[in-house]
DNA sequence: TGTACATCAGTGAACGCGCGTTCACTGATGTAC
DNA sequence: TGTACATCAGTGAACGCGCGTTCACTGATGTAC
């Protein structure tokens, strides 16, 4: 059994999520594998010794910082995906969720698409579960669809990456469009969208081909 | 006008190379933006200051791996997409062409993939640009297909930026694959080929909608 | 409720180490005549 | 072709600096009675 935790604990809670702020922050402008536990502490205002209080290493941080980034994902988007009345509307919904979680939480976007194919072997193989296990979900729930009908679960799995696959670009495309250094959100969002009912009409001739 | 190289340019030239060379080899476990200098320069078995005498840094050493890794791609994808009988046979031959890039440059795909959104923002940029060209061409290439009559050149761009986007995702699947990381290359090529099969059946429907 | 002891998050100093950069240099290669 | 000078890729030593990790510590908080 789990007991009320303490001041204490209350306190300790704070310092680490003033360090996983912090690097997230630091984050903006490198790698995981360059960035320092100074750097980090010093950001926080706490001595360097403390950061093993919370965290073996950077790389265990990093861990910490997946979790983190992709926990709360998979209700969100399978909430979007479960509403369907029209299907312009669910392609619609989906990318404007996509934007916002964008906008609420940036620098956890950036760390997902920087590191998932980063220099750091734990973060990598941890960002890579997380993503299957959201695929597996996208193909569940669009296993529900009508026009799933006949689909063999590789065909369902398959189409589930395709979507999780195009989310993770469709977000890193919005972060660039909100730092200026690509087309606007305007453009990222059409874009998206058009793709979306690309394969959405690839879906729906599927069986025929 | 340029004169012939002479000895002390090809042997410059080598150095460069090494160096080049080193640095990929460094970077499989590593990103950009923590690959030391004097790593590279202990790598090849040249003095630190040797280095300055071919980059400015680290960073300017990733610019030119960037044109090295994607200079030549063009040709050879455009090559494989205009090459079209069948669009089955077209598929297996782009998804093949894929995979033995990957078995032949795995160094170069993996930086591509790596610093796509990595931490150093000009080698950022340079892929950027690079893949952006690239979008390019096989808009063009595929706005030829009977299929793309009526299409707008923006639609032809989105498409074109889908087919990049599921390149590098496919070539880094490749990738995971040849070091045991994921499923196998077998695996990966039928998700691949399926992928490309569905929004083949998507661009012969898209006018319809 | 008050007291006496235990816990433990954060401190601050110290360590050895590798880093990026600079500099005057060397000696093989290139060039002008 | 041979000679005398210029070029410049690579050297090796030196620099100041920040790194990750360790350690004994402090003092606020928690707990047992």
């Amino acid at each position: 059994m789990s007991h009320t935790p303490t001041l204490r604990d209350v306190q300790k809670a704070k310092t680490r999520r003033a360090l996983l702020d912090a690097a997230l922050e630091l984050l903006e402008d490198q790698s995981l594998s360059s960035l320092g536990l100074r750097e980090v502490t010093r950001a926080v205002g706490v001595a360097p010794a403390a950061f093993y209080r919370h965290f073996r290493d950077t790389a265990d941080l990093g861990v910490a910082l997946v979790e983190e980034s992709l926990g709360s994902l998979h209700e969100v988007i399978s909430a979007v995906l479960e509403e369907r009345h029209d299907e312009d509307e669910r392609i619609g919904t989906t990318v404007a969720t996509i934007a916002r979680y964008v906008r609420e939480y940036p620098g956890h976007i950036r760390f997902v698409a920087r590191e998932r194919h980063g220099g750091v072997q734990a973060v990598r193989a941890a960002i890579g579960t997380e993503l299957d296990r959201f695929a597996d979900e996208v193909a569940v729930v669009l296993g529900t669809d009508e026009v799933s009908a006949g689909w063999s679960p590789e065909d369902m799995r398959m189409l589930g990456e395709m979507y999780v696959d195009h989310m993770v670009m469709t977000a890193s495309a919005f972060l660039e469009a909100a730092q200026g250094e690509g087309p606007d959100e305007a453009s990222v969002s059409r874009t998206a969208r058009n793709q979306l009912r690309l394969i959405s009409l690839g879906r729906r001739h599927w069986r025929d081909a």
